[in-house]
DNA sequence: GGGCCCATGTAACTTGTTACATGATTAG
DNA sequence: CTAATCATGTAACAAGTTACATGGGCCC
């Protein structure tokens, strides 16, 4: 069982759920496409931690909701006896900057732009989920206090990113004003 | 040519440098065995994106440097007008938190302290690296500008952490005292 | 004497991505 | 009429990890 499948096996514990809505919910904490989940959750139902079933839709394809056994609960209580991993990161845009020196800074101002765009996004989708915590589902113990503290976590992080690309930007454009005409 | 590849372009072209040493300076902006590593440079140096030579040293095993053709800069500079991936994170503490609710509040306590410890000491690190970059050496054009911004980034990021770590112990001693005596 | 750092490399394996395959419904 | 969303799955490939292999110097 890698740490993928556990992270599934989590999901499912809070909430029984399709494969495809497992999918979007994971992304924000663990990137995987849905061709890596589908074969997990076929490998979990074969070891019997996961149990399925078919809902028939109407407008939209039939999907198959996925419960926890009891063995699976089993597993998913050890695991967190486990060691954590280390988070692991990367963004090529780290990378990019390492060559920056050798770039016009009309393209520098342009890559931290789009950046910036992209976290002001991220961070406003942490904000809808928070707003959608009530008060009182806020407390440990409850299943939604996880949801609670990964989006202020996720919230906290989109706006220290935002905060260096401005910062980067202000570095940039400071320099191409004092730099302006010598060309 | 894969986005480690160019990274690993991008440090050899600022500095001739050995896979072991690459190695050891791109952990912090991607994470990577050395067991990728050399497989590539040596592609790399196929393809004449890279030259290479040997150094003996005594006391230590010798090592292999290399450094950027004309033929590896022409490709580095054409990669800038590139699209930039988005960043991925794999964060296997985001992954348990999801299960904090199985888990006793001590447990959960253990893990926080412990991603506490971790972060105080990447928040150093970086602290570390910004004391070594000079005030002259922090402008736009020069090549450790991108050491400068992306030390910056890697502090603030862990500051970030390590608030938010600090943030949910409180709240998770807090519900402990506020519960004690009652198991 | 045990374990870490330096230094390079390969082999076997796991993890993750892209592409193929299907197809109805809805919004612009 | 074009693209996106919902929904599941497989096949071929690329990326990344773990383990194997070697070996001197240094610190405790």
């Amino acid at each position: 069982m890698n740490t993928l499948s556990y992270g599934l096996l989590g999901l499912v514990a809070r909430k029984e759920s399709s494969g495809y809505d497992l999918m979007l919910r994971i992304q924000p904490f663990w990137q995987a496409k849905h061709s890596q989940i589908y074969p997990l959750l076929a490998s979990m139902e074969d070891k019997q931690l996961l149990s399925s079933y078919w809902v028939q839709q109407n407008d939209k394809p039939d999907k198959k909701i996925y419960a926890i056994t009891e063995k699976g609960l089993q597993k998913l209580r050890e695991w967190m006896y486990q060691p954590i991993a280390p988070a692991v990161t990367k963004d090529e845009l780290s990378l990019r900057t390492f060559c920056l020196w050798l770039a016009e800074i009309g393209v520098a101002i342009d890559i931290y732009e789009d950046r910036r765009s992209i976290y002001t996004e991220k961070k406003r989708f942490f904000e809808n989920i928070l707003e959608g915590i009530p008060e009182d589902s806020r407390e440990f113990g409850s299943k939604t206090f996880s949801n609670y503290i990964l989006a202020t976590k996720g919230l906290m992080l989109a706006e220290t990113e935002l905060k260096w690309c401005d910062w980067v930007l202000s570095l940039l454009k400071q320099h191409q004003s004092s730099s302006s005409g010598q060309s």
